[in-house]
DNA sequence: GTCTATACACTGATAGAC
DNA sequence: GTCTATCAGTGTATAGAC
């Protein structure tokens, strides 16, 4: 027997049960509609045992958040890969709209914590984002400097690919009633994916290949 | 004397401090997390007073969301206006940057309400919302077929572009986090929606002018 | 680890005096 | 029209038996 214990199978089965009826609840609800008694009743569970594994309300909202910025961070490397500006955005806009088709409850529930102010992450915008997206406006400078691409500044380009995205995660639900009121289909998701890329990387007027 | 009065002056006053009051607290904590009592406060006037005009949260929320649409229909407008895509595109995109300026919380309580599976506001969706949209989508695919533009399906041009213009009220907050803290200044709001409308405009390949 | 019972705060809404 | 006082309901969180 280890003296570290691994954590124990109900408990890790618990835990997750309780993040994934979370997701759902605060993006469905919003952080003050969510109501830790729903969460509960959807993981299985009696309330009071989600306090147990949670503390507070506070407490599993963060770890919802702290997952979703994780898969967030990680789609963002995609940008590093190469230098080619119509490739790189290529593949970080194939990214983002794969993130918007499996993780659509993530990315609406990080809009809701934007749009509030963001009370619950405020230090990590201040550093994590911040942070990434200088660099990421460095290397778009360089490729403007490099004639590689119209002028503009980075910043513009980099919110219409966030917002184009991710629209398709947090207004999956509009989309769905333009749509026949049903969600698009994996051929129509594809559809998109290539319209967007192509709109963006022929609007910033790449040059060659 | 009329015998159909005009409404008393406190209660036009009183009306529209609590809508004021009402929209900024919605959007800060959306439905579920805004408050009877702190919309009161905010508006200056007691709990009971507010209930009094608006009998029930929900009449209060409703009436909110009928002033958005009467707004978002009024700059829908601008697409009719030219049949020429550059410039009924940018035109357009104009007016969404114009309100997404001006109107920050209504938008926000807009995606707030979509994010949400639009449970207040179902029925605009499916007639409002799809008639304009079948409407729009039909001049694009005339401009498609007179080779005015690419061939594209004109819903995701449209989703993009209220993705991008809609981002910069949701996201305002981020936006100022990455602009130094501040929030974006007239010169450089105005450089945004150039920047956007070249980009679109340029995407789709509009070809003469 | 699990769950019943409950403490305590706060919410939307109303009654009724002014 | 305005406002104080209050009610019924619900929410988070915990105590304590098992």
């Amino acid at each position: 027997m280890n003296v570290i214990q691994k954590k124990s199978r109900p408990r890790v089965k618990n835990e997750e049960a309780i993040l994934n009826a979370a997701e759902e609840v605060f993006s469905e609800l919003g952080f003050a509609g969510a109501t830790t008694s729903l969460i509960a009743k959807r993981a299985g569970i009696p309330k009071a045992n989600l306090h147990y594994y949670f503390p507070t309300k506070e407490t599993l909202y963060q770890a919802i958040l702290g997952k979703i910025l994780s898969i967030w961070l990680h789609a963002a490397e995609t940008f590093d890969d190469c230098d080619d500006p119509a490739d790189a955005l290529g593949r970080y806009i194939r990214a983002k709209m794969e993130i918007s088709r499996s993780h659509p409850l993530g990315s609406k529930i990080w809009a809701q914590e934007i749009m509030h102010g963001a009370p619950h992450i405020q230090g990590s915008l201040e550093t994590t984002l911040r942070d990434w997206t200088e660099s990421r406006v460095k290397i778009i400078q360089r490729w403007v400097a490099e004639k590689k691409i119209d002028a503009i500044d980075p910043h513009y380009l980099l919110y219409m690919i966030w917002a184009t995205t991710q629209h398709y995660a947090d207004f999956e639900h509009q989309i769905g009633v333009l749509n026949e009121g049903r969600a698009l289909s994996d051929e129509k998701y594809e559809d998109a994916m290539e319209t967007v890329t192509r709109i963006i990387v022929q609007g910033i007027g790449v040059s060659g290949g």
